[in-house]
This record gives structure tokens, C-alpha cells and sequence, in this order.
DNA sequence: CTGGGGTCCT
DNA sequence: AGGACCC
């Protein structure tokens, strides 16, 4: 067969469904609280208007606009408070199973934003005229796509996705009508042969809307976006190295050479995005499975007391270990992040990120079945004492505490795979009770803030002889839990202080010390022998289950059977 | 005081 | 551990 022909025939496989929320947030906010439900409402986060609904969106109100600038716009905009997104997550979990009755190839990314791979349910609809697994029947008959479309259709695809874009089309329609029926949530939907032309498309026609683009329309799609930045994977960065070679629109980037864009952006980037630029992307569908990481973050406007930090951790930690339960799986590593304030410039604030096991013994599996949360809180505190000189003042603006790592909850006895698999991810992490071992020193005098400031905030009179003697303070947590666990009170006295205290924060400082933390015992060494020892075929066993962290390198042989560019 | 989440790559 | 990206 030529190799021309061959590329006609084969050209655009896949059909493919992009499903956004329409202003998500403000939808399910809608749905908590009826009565706004006629009035313009934004949803905020600290002094952000994250999202607004479509009445606010008369306004002139755009996301991620100040909540001084959106009621200066409409000032009888509603606010609700949108921070904790329990309820969020809640919607965006029932939102993905009503997907996944469709298929289970659904990309998600973030809580609104879905992809999904239907190209072998319109399959089985060309072969059968229905789906026995769905209860859905489409009318083959009718030729005409639900919804809007992009561009002219005349000439049909030799390829055949002319008629597999159509019956999408009617799918998308009958995702967005049962999610609708069962959540009352609307969703715009957009309908390509690839994810690039899905999600572009879809923003055409927003609230509770769909739009379908054929392949030959998609160089036009891509040439009616404005700026390069559009392109999703153009963040800013590569944004403003672009406008600084004078690349501002897809046109621009179509005129710049391969070659010569290579050196400006990287290889990977150039080619990715001189593909992009006609509509071209053969990124598959990857299915979201479980989450990497499980975090929670709190910003403020500074934080300048170890006792205040304890504090915000300590309940972001309570928060964080529901969630993991939840979750199911046992979490086998801790992220502290931080974010420092930056006032030399107006520079954006970079986080800074500390990371260590999770010893197994902090956990709900064994015995009590419930996190010990202050040995969780001198964990994190160990790990904001890696982060934070504490012996200079600081001020930070924003905590977050996060498990990256888990492990299946072994539902018994796989035994060998658990223990692998638990070795693997501890491996990775850094141990912090190895190195700097009696470590803590800085919290046994933590006043040493300010000591050398003139701020005269609240510790300067301080300098309470902090000394329990670190080496009375120096037992492990492995021997707390020897010990017996004390009752956790409802608060803590640190919390007790901080919610009655005023302007003088005296020398009560001193019984606010974090009780010690001391090195804990981690992480047991893998032992790479172990599984070199097991015959072949069941280290393959064992190696297929460990959670992913290689990924197949993404050589789509259909690159080879695209038209040549 | 640009939010509160996430992902993957280097 | 940080960076860039997504929503």
C-alpha cells in the first residue's frame, strides 16, 4: 500500500469528549445555598474571587480576580467562602463515576476538567446501533452532530471520523443529560479526534453547551486562538519566552522553524507545540487512577511564632489524616511546604518543601486505628525546622502539609508484594531521624527570635529559660509510644494559649515549646537483594504492582502514520 | 495576601 | 527539592 493512502486511511482513530463544569465552584455553591442561586455569586478564597457564576460573569467579574476589584464591578456580588473544598471534591467524585459509566478512560484534571477516550463505545454503536452496557440508544439514523459546530463540515474525512465525531456527539449529549438528571450540574462539552481540539473546542459555546470540531477545521480552530498562551502546556514561562522572540500567535509560532524554535524552548517543547500549532496531538487518554499526593494547604497573611506554626499544623494534620482515611490507603510519607514572604522585591514567593517517611507506627493501622496526631504534629514540626531558621526571624505565609507516597491497605496477606512495595516507597524518602540525630537543639530555645530584632513584637521580653534540659527532653517518640500515649485534649494547650491570647504574649511562651521531637526510627534499608533473590517471573509479579513511578515513554507509534510535518 | 488544590519532569 | 504546568 502507498504510504499516502495508508496515512488517509488512518489518519484520526480516535474520538474523543472533553467534559468541563461550567464555573464549578459557584455551581455547587448554588446547590448548598438555593437563594443565591438568582443572585450574581462568586465563590472566594482568601481575598480572591476564584470563581464566579455566569450572572456575576455580567459583571465584568473573571476568575482569580480580588475580591476588591469584583465588588467594585457589581457591588451586591454574594460571596461565599470557597477554602475548604470538601464539598468540591464530594461533587467531583460523584461527577467522574457517572463518567466512568461510560468508560473507564477518563482523564481528569482538577475537579472540573475531564477527558475521555470514547473512540470503542462509538465503535460498538457503528457495529450495533446501541451499547448493551448503557442504556443508551442512539438514532444512527439522524446524521446530524448534537450541538454547535466548529467550522465548515462539508467533505467528509476519508478516514471515517466524520460519523464517529457525530455519534460522540450525541454521547457527550447523554453524559451531560445524566449528569444533569442526577446532580442538577451542568457541563459544556467539547468533541474532537484529539484532546488538544476537544478541550479548545468546547470553550467556544460555555454554559451548558457542546461543540463538535471535524478534523479539517482544526488548523482554522488553532489560528482563531489569540495567543500562544492558549495552548494548554504554554504557562507562563514559556509564554514570555516566546513574546521575547517575538512569538505571540499560532501563526508565529507556524512561521518559526523547527529548528530554530528548538533552541529557543527545548526539543521537546518546539516540537510539541509546531504540532499543536495545526492541531495535531497525540496524547493518549490517561486514565487518573489514585491521587499521588493528598494535601492541604492554608495561606495567611505571615506567621512569625513556632507556637503559631504548631498550631496551623496541627490542624491542617487532623484535616489531612480524615482525608487519608478516607482515602484507604496508608500514607508513607510526609511534605511540609512553606512559603517564606518575600519582601526584597515583589517576587512571587516560592514554597520550599521538606519531605520524610512516615514511620509506620504513626499509623491508623496499627492497633488503635487512628492517627497519633501528636507524633504526626512533632513530624511536621521537625520537618518546619529543616525549612525555617528559626533563630532569625521569619515570616511565612503559607503552610501546607501533604502525604505523597502510599501503600495499598493490605487486605490481608499479600505479604511479599506489601513488603516490597512498602521498602520501595520508604526508599526514596529522605530519612531525617538519621541525620542530625539528637537534632531539636533550636527548639529547646526557640525565643531566639527576635533576639537580636528591634521589632519588639510579642517574644522580646522573652528569653524565659525555656531549659528543660535537652537531654531529659531527648527520648524518642518511639519511646512515646512505650510510654503510655497521653489523651489528646480537645486542645492543645498551645491552641488554649493562642485563642486567649492578646497583646502580651508573655513568658507563657516557654510552656509552648513543641514537646520534644527526637529522632524516630525510619525506615528499615531496602534491600534490592531480596528481590533479586526471587525467580524472575515473580519478581515480575511483584514489580508489575509496585505503584507506578516509570512511565512508559510516550513513542506513539501513530506518530509515524501522521501526515508528514 | 494570587487560592487550594493537583500532575509530571528535571 | 524545585520548577513548570493544569484547574
Amino acid at each position: 500500500m502507498d504510504s499516502i493512502e495508508f496515512d488517509a486511511i488512518i489518519r484520526h482513530p480516535r474520538t474523543i469528549i472533553h467534559i468541563d463544569v461550567d464555573c464549578f465552584y459557584a455551581q455547587v455553591e448554588m446547590l448548598r445555598h438555593p437563594e443565591l442561586q438568582s443572585k450574581p455569586l462568586g465563590v472566594q478564597q482568601k481575598n480572591i474571587v476564584v470563581t464566579s457564576n455566569y450572572l456575576a460573569r455580567e459583571y465584568g467579574i473573571k476568575k482569580c480576580m480580588s475580591v476588591e476589584e469584583a465588588l467594585q464591578l457589581c457591588p451586591e456580588l454574594a460571596l461565599v467562602n470557597g477554602e475548604d473544598l470538601t464539598h468540591y471534591r464530594h461533587y467531583s467524585a460523584k461527577i467522574l463515576k457517572i463518567l466512568h459509566r461510560f468508560t473507564p478512560l477518563v482523564e481528569r484534571l482538577g475537579f472540573d476538567d475531564n477527558f475521555l477516550d470514547v473512540t470503542s463505545i462509538v465503535q460498538k454503536y457503528m457495529n450495533s446501533g446501541n451499547d448493551s452496557e448503557l442504556n443508551i440508544s442512539i438514532n444512527m439514523e439522524d446524521e446530524h452532530p448534537v450541538g454547535k459546530v466548529f467550522g465548515p463540515s462539508e467533505e467528509e474525512c476519508p478516514c471515517g471520523c466524520h460519523s464517529r465525531l457525530i455519534i460522540a456527539s450525541k454521547i457527550a449529549a447523554e453524559i451531560r443529560e445524566q449528569i444533569y438528571k442526577d446532580l442538577h450540574i451542568t457541563c459544556s462539552a467539547g468533541i474532537g479526534h484529539n484532546k488538544l481540539l476537544a478541550k479548545l473546542v468546547g470553550l467556544l459555546h460555555k454554559p451548558n453547551q457542546q461543540t463538535l470540531i471535524f478534523p479539517c477545521s482544526a488548523a482554522m480552530l488553532l489560528s482563531t486562538i489569540e495567543s500562544v498562551s492558549k495552548i494548554p502546556g504554554v504557562g507562563q514561562k514559556t509564554t514570555q519566552l516566546l513574546m521575547s522572540n517575538n512569538i505571540k500567535t499560532v501563526d508565529d509560532l507556524r512561521k518559526t522553524p523547527l529548528e530554530a524554535l528548538e533552541k529557543k524552548i527545548g526539543i521537546d517543547l518546539a516540537r510539541k507545540l509546531k504540532d499543536n500549532a495545526e492541531g495535531i496531538d497525540e496524547t493518549v487518554v490517561k486514565p487518573t487512577g489514585k491521587r499521588q499526593s493528598i494535601g492541604l494547604e492554608d495561606g495567611f497573611k505571615s506567621v512569625s511564632l513556632i507556637a503559631e506554626v504548631e498550631s496551623r499544623l496541627g490542624a491542617l494534620l487532623r484535616r489531612l489524616t480524615e482525608l487519608a482515611m478516607e482515602d484507604g490507603r496508608i500514607p508513607v510519607a510526609m511534605r511540609l511546604t512553606v512559603r517564606k514572604h518575600d519582601f526584597n522585591k515583589s517576587a512571587s514567593g516560592k514554597r520550599e518543601t521538606r519531605q520524610c517517611a512516615l514511620p509506620k507506627h504513626l499509623l491508623p493501622s496499627s492497633k488503635s486505628g487512628i492517627y497519633d496526631h501528636a507524633k504526626m504534629l512533632a513530624l511536621a514540626m521537625k520537618l518546619f525546622h529543616r525549612t525555617v531558621d528559626v533563630s532569625k526571624p521569619f515570616h511565612l505565609t503559607l503552610l501546607g502539609v501533604a502525604f505523597t507516597k502510599f501503600e495499598e491497605r493490605s487486605s490481608g496477606k499479600n505479604s511479599i508484594t506489601s513488603f516490597l512495595r512498602k521498602q520501595v516507597a520508604v526508599q526514596s524518602v529522605l530519612d531525617i531521624s538519621s541525620e542530625e540525630g539528637v537534632s531539636d537543639i533550636n527548639l529547646g530555645s526557640p525565643m531566639s527570635v527576635n533576639q537580636d530584632s528591634n521589632d519588639g513584637s510579642a517574644m522580646s521580653t522573652t528569653s524565659s529559660p525555656i531549659s528543660k534540659p535537652i537531654g531529659t527532653n531527648n527520648q524518642t517518640v518511639d519511646d512515646d509510644v512505650l510510654n503510655e500515649i497521653e489523651p489528646l485534649p480537645k486542645k492543645t494547650r498551645l491552641e488554649v494559649w493562642l485563642s486567649g491570647r492578646r497583646e502580651s504574649p508573655s513568658n507563657e511562651m516557654a510552656d509552648l515549646r513543641l514537646s520534644p521531637s527526637s529522632p524516630m526510627q525510619l525506615s528499615p534499608k531496602i534491600d534490592a537483594a531480596v528481590l533479586k533473590s526471587l525467580p524472575i517471573d515473580i519478581q515480575r509479579e511483584v514489580t508489575r504492582s509496585w505503584p507506578t513511578t516509570s512511565k512508559p515513554k510516550s513513542n506513539n507509534i501513530l506518530k509515524y502514520f501522521i501526515a508528514n510535518k
